[in-house]
DNA sequence: ATAAAATGTCAAGTATACTTTGCACGGAAT
DNA sequence: ATTCCGTGCAAAGTATACTTGACATTTTAT
């Protein structure tokens, strides 16, 4: 039977700064938990749920480790397009 | 007569994980001053030094921007090639 | 029906990114 | 020689990124 609930963020409305990302999506297409991406990108899996969640925006080391797992660009993974302009 | 002395960066030996940028050389290159680097992404000149003295690395969204503001991708700004193997 | 796996959350703590203010020094111009 | 500009630095403070440990709910498997 199929899963009727997804598993859901609480989402705070407090920072409206926070990138979107596609890391959620990349990991279930790649067929990964969250464990064995933090593994694999050295991080806890509580930073993958944050990042996942947007909870907060991932340092530019972690961006990278990321993208990279995925074999892509960092811009393809992070959504730049609400920052503001210059 | 040409400068002989160059404006030079205390280097600190503590963290070995700070990536190596190319702002500053893309700063001169468009001919800005670090204070008008700093204005134009939304930060502090004193911010602008540390990264171009390798104190920090950047977050994610600042780096963005520097890399935008002159028209390249992230990945053509910093050098992420020291940045452990996955 | 039960247990195990996967995810979300919270609180407290550490580490890093960035600000603010102020000072020192070299180079350029007058 | 004096002044101004650009840059580096330091200390203290705030904000954000990440860790650790623990718990609740949902999903999957048995």
């Amino acid at each position: 039977m199929q899963s009727l609930l997804f598993f859901l963020c609480k989402v705070s409305y407090e920072r409206g700064d926070i990138l979107k990302t596609k890391i959620a999506s990349l990991r279930k297409k790649h067929k990964l938990t969250q464990e064995e991406l933090a593994l694999a990108v050295g991080v806890t899996r509580q930073t993958i749920t944050s990042l996942e969640c947007e909870k907060y925006t991932a340092s530019l080391v972690l961006a990278y480790k990321i993208a990279q797992y995925f074999g892509l660009s960092i811009e393809e993974v992070f959504d730049f397009s609400e920052v503001e302009e210059l």
